[in-house]
DNA sequence: CCGCATCCGGGGCGATACTG
DNA sequence: CAGTATCGCCCCGGATGCGG
């Protein structure tokens, strides 16, 4: 991108990551750690081909993403964010939770969705409000054939892609009533008029709740201006 | 701008203020308060006036930035960030911090600066080292003909443009030389050798030190997903 | 199939000139 | 002072091709 020209860290940031499409590239790292090209390609809907990959060249030169050659069994190129690149998460946490009021009224006509795209706003904004009970698990199918896990773990939240052995509660929805019910805008009735579908004892709902997110990220973002 | 047409509040925040030059605009409207277009256009240097005129509609459009009538004695134009356009400042906070790393080096060879710019960092990253002793200021000449006076105040660090009336220091030189003794990667003796002039005494200095970012503004940006 | 490169049309952006 | 008008360019979007 053309710099700003600008003296200033937040120019100088924007000169780096302020590109169309790079941030939420970004993101897809973030979400799945070390991902290969066609993977990326298929969490960013809407990205020209060439455009993904002259991004992720310009990415790797400016030592935000790595690329290697994963070992022979998959002997594919996997793309990975650098320490440098973990360092933006910060940055997207901020910027997600500013961009969280225009999720409220549901998905625009043409908008897609993928799945993984949950496991942020659970982790980032959930903490289980009943540290001391055993840990709970639920299942969430959002209509994109990949369902993802939700667990409290050790007092916070986490989740991943994939079944639950023995889930507590299955969750089948959109995007817009689940989203709506685990960030507590909606109740179960409200979740279930918008075609939710619901199985497993309501009270698990009841351990997910609003925290402050995890702050300890960022105060290591902060370590290499301090000498 | 273009939408990504993605159901993911990343991508929505990004459909807002992802465009070229917009989040610049919101790091001057939050350093100076309500602007004329002429100081907007002062304090983005390199900024097409067209442009500035498109982003200043969009945005007045998405209630980020409200357009007033200042009262008779100066009848001008004022633009002023809503509280919407307010909660953008953890994420400016947060990719400015990111971005320190690439001001280490110095301006590039045609960067433009603005003393006002300093205002950012040392509000956000500095913090009063030694609180029970009573406030110092210090002036700091940074070239553009527009000091800026930093202070310690209750613990924390202000700043502010315009001239000390009796600074326990004055600080002339270039804005690298400056920011790096104030982040403290260069002692003073280092930031001589770079050109910078420094009156007063030394110890002042030790007041500003690198603290945990004030994170007020966090807690209150999250509200409106809560019930 | 994976990881791109090439080509092309359209629009966002940059620079300058001009105006109420 | 606060913009509008104009014009060229390059970035972006969409499609297709292609070597490993």
């Amino acid at each position: 991108m053309r710099s700003y020209g600008q003296y200033c860290a937040l120019a100088k940031a924007l000169d780096v990551v302020g590109d169309r499409w790079t941030l939420l590239i970004i993101r897809e790292l973030l979400l799945r750690g070390p991902s290969r090209y066609t993977d990326l390609r298929n969490g960013l809907p809407g990205i020209a081909t060439n455009l993904l990959a002259d991004r992720l060249r310009e990415l790797e030169r400016a030592e935000i993403v790595a690329r290697e050659d994963a070992p022979p069994p998959v002997a594919s190129t996997l793309f990975r964010l650098t320490p440098r690149g973990e360092g933006l998460r910060p940055v997207l946490d901020e910027l997600g939770r500013w961009g969280v009021p225009y999720m409220t009224e549901g998905p625009a006509p043409r908008d897609e969705f993928r799945s993984r795209w949950l496991a942020w706003p659970a982790e980032a904004f959930l903490v289980d409000g009943e540290p001391a009970q055993p840990p709970v698990a639920i299942e969430v199918r959002a209509g994109d054939d990949e369902p993802m896990v939700i667990e409290t773990r050790a007092g916070s939240v986490e989740s991943h892609p994939g079944r639950a052995g023995h889930p507590d509660a299955v969750l089948t929805g959109t995007p817009h009533a689940i989203l709506g019910l685990l960030s507590g805008r909606f109740d179960l009735a409200r979740a279930r008029a918008l075609g939710l579908e619901y199985e497993g004892d309501p009270r698990v709902l009841r351990r997910f709740r609003h925290g402050a997110p995890a702050d300890t990220a960022k105060a290591a973002a902060g370590t290499s201006a301090s000498r």
